[in-house]
Formats: C-alpha cells, structure tokens, sequence
DNA sequence: TCTGGTACTAGAACGTCGATCTAGTAGTGG
DNA sequence: CCACTACTAGATCGACGTTCTAGTACCAGA
C-alpha cells in the first residue's frame, strides 16, 4: 500500500458496546416484543454485536431485566412541590403506575429485588413525604409499604389485562354470563368489563390515602 | 393357561394421568423447586409418564402454570359468617395473601388472566360482600380491584423478599447504609430491614377497608 | 372371536434458548 | 516491537418446550 489514503481504513471499532446502550436497547425490544421476544441473540443482533459481546458487558439475562426494570423507572417523575403530603403521594403514585402501564411487560419481571438507583430515589421520596407528613412508626413502614404495593398489583392486573386480546376478553364475559347461576355478583356488575382504569386506580388511591390520614 | 386365576392380569393401564394429578403433582414441584424448577420434562417423570403423555392431557406448559395457580386458590377459605362487611372482607383478604405466600412461586406467575373457579369463586365473595355492605358503583368496582391489587401487590413483595437469600438481604442493606447520603430515610428508617411482615400487611388492609368505609 | 376406533403411552427428534468456549483483533503503555 | 487490556465473532453445549413416529390396551359392534 501506498499511502494512507489508499488503504482501507481499519474497522474502527465499529460502536463499542455499553452498558448503557444495551439497556435501552432492551426496553425498546421489551416495548416491542413483550417478555418472550427478549432473547440474547436478538438483543446481540440488533446492537449488532455477537453474543459473547453481549455477555463482556454483562453477566446473565436477569441482569439486563433487572436494568430495563430500573432504567424505565426513571421516567417516572419525582414531585417537585406538592400541596400537601397526599398531593405529593398521589402524585407519585399515579406517575409510577402509569410508567408500568406504557412499558406493560415491567410487571411480569416484578419478581426480583428492587434495589436499582432510580427505584430507590422514588421510594425514598414516598418515605420521606411520609415521614414529613409527621407519620411515626409503625405507621411510617406500613403506609408506604400499602402504597407501593398497591401501585404493583394494579398495574400487574390491568397490564395482564391490557395484553389480553379483545377474543379472549370476550369469551371471559360470556364465561361469566354462562356461570351467572355461580358467579352472580360477577355476573352482574360486570367484574371484567371494559371501563375506565384510570379513574377506578385513582379511586382505589384515594380510599388510601384517607385511611392512612385518618389513623 | 387354564383360567383367569392363573393368567397374569393384563398389564393394567398402571395410574391414567388425568388433569387432577398433573396438577397436584405441578403444585408440588413448584413448592419444591419454584417456578425454574417445573419443567414439562420433569414433570412427565415424577408422574412415570413420557412427554406425549403430559401433553395427551394438556396443551401447553401455560395451561399446567394455570392449573396449578387456580388449585391453590382453592386453598383459600371463603369466610362462612363475618360479624360484618369489614371482618369478612379482612378475613378473605389475609387468607389470599397468607395462601400466596404459601407458596411463594405464584406471585410470579400472576401475569395471566385469573378465570379459574377457585380465584373466580373468592371474587364473587369479595364483590358479594361489598355489595351487601351496600356500595354501589362506581365505589363497588372501586374497592373490589383496590382489595385484589393490595393483596397481589403485597404477596408479590413479600414473596419476593422471603425468596432472596440471607446474602442478598444483608448486601442490600449495606448497599442502603453506604448511600445514606442519597436515601436518607430509607437508610435511616431500614425500609429493607426484616419485620412483622403480617402487621404491616394487615395495618395496610385495615388503612384500605377504613378509606372505604369512610366514602 | 375378530375388527376398527379411541384413549392413551413411550422415546426420539426438532428448533431455540441461555450461556460458554475458542480464537482471535484493535488500541495502549512500556 | 511487545505484551496487555478491552473487546469481539462464531461455534458449541446442555436443557428446554413442543412435536413426530410408532405403537399398546381397551371397548363397541359384527
């Protein structure tokens, strides 16, 4: 070769990996492709890397789960200035539940500790409003606790019930209709109908949020 | 051969599978081994049956998963006489809650629409008994779906914490401690400390019925 | 007593997964 | 120029869910 200019570049290392870079790579395929599209080779191949690329950057599958997890708990958004501790709390809460509900597979990984960066910065906000709204222990755990896991179970059941297809809905109904003589109550309010979520959460919240203010 | 006394039985179709023991033995295995542990394979050879077998009866592992989840429900006692709405409500409450956390694999496997009799059955009771107390919608609705998400979303936590080794809880902790300049109240409150998990979970409850009786 | 069909079974096989092994290459400090 | 670290690709391993092939036991009817 004659000349710089003349030989082929070398591959510049094309775009080296980074923790960062598969992380949000992986909750844009967790968007797209739920829980069972997420495999290391798709991951690989869309960060176009090879699979030991993958595991340089990273130990096991569960820990690219445990950092999508994290990472979309960042969107959350943390209350600058709030009324009152209820206001602060609501808050919160419904931002947390909503995150969950625009990334729906989050909730089938709930099963695994909690103790990633962004997770923790809004627990401590739900303890410390807490706390300041003069809440003694065992209040204090008890009450954030109810709050946490009740912003868990409601996005886990309406995320499942959001990923079930509109067939399946509908044949559940007419189940419950068909066992009207067993199930009369269901049957009758319509337990698994469409309605508004949204506004059924928030009612949940504030029955809450009175109970721990009135103890 | 001489006569049916001498002739050896037949060999008697040794224990039919049926839908009952699969799932009986799927429930077992998951106590055991928790839900990496149940795999169709060993699950065909605690019965003494082949693959085809297990699949003869059922189609796919999923419906095995639903099966197991629905026959533990059963599991849960539905309260024959409660002095009043409140004491039925808390009494079904603790009893799904404590059955979850007997075993502890369900709370991962709660991302499937819930349509077994046995969950089926306990909901009827929970709406039935709001109803009775006299809620009407939207409060009915309401307080049925915040009841379930505070149990789910608790037994999903707690199940997930008791599954974590010692190891882990303690690094946890020192991970909390070493940043208490981030998370002040979590650190100095040890919101990962080990408690009366059963207090906190029936001080939650009691905070929920009372928002609800209250509206 | 035969015959066809249904209920049920075993074992091998297929494709894919998470994870690891082998065998490197680019860039850096000495 | 050399060794070392950081990083990479592709083949490979064992296990999984599921399906295929090839039956066997039993029952109803002829």
């Amino acid at each position: 070769m004659t000349g710089v200019w003349l030989r082929p570049r070398r591959a510049t290392r094309a775009a080296p990996l980074s923790r960062e870079r598969i992380t949000v790579e992986a909750v844009a395929l967790l968007d797209e492709e739920h829980v069972g599209g997420l495999t290391m080779r798709r991951l690989a191949q869309r960060l176009n890397a090879g699979m030991a690329t993958l595991y340089w950057h990273v130990a096991t599958k569960e820990e690219v789960l445990d950092l999508a997890l994290d990472q979309i708990f960042g969107e959350v958004q943390i209350p600058e200035s709030a009324a009152d501790w209820q206001d602060g709390v609501r808050s919160l809460a419904t931002a947390w539940w909503a995150t969950m509900l625009r990334h729906p597979w989050s909730a089938a990984l709930l099963g695994r500790p909690l103790l990633g960066p962004n997770v923790l910065a809004r627990t401590e906000y739900l303890q410390s409003t807490l706390l300041r709204a003069g809440l003694t222990e065992p209040h204090l755990t008890a009450a954030a606790h109810a709050l946490a896991n009740y912003v868990i179970g409601s996005a886990l059941t309406q995320s499942t019930w959001q990923f079930t297809d509109t067939d399946t809905r509908h044949a559940a109904q007419q189940h419950l209709q068909a066992q009207q003589a067993i199930f009369p109550t269901l049957a009758s309010h319509g337990h698994f109908d469409d309605q508004d979520w949204d506004a059924t959460f928030d009612h949940g919240l504030t029955y809450l949020i009175n109970g721990i203010q009135s103890a």
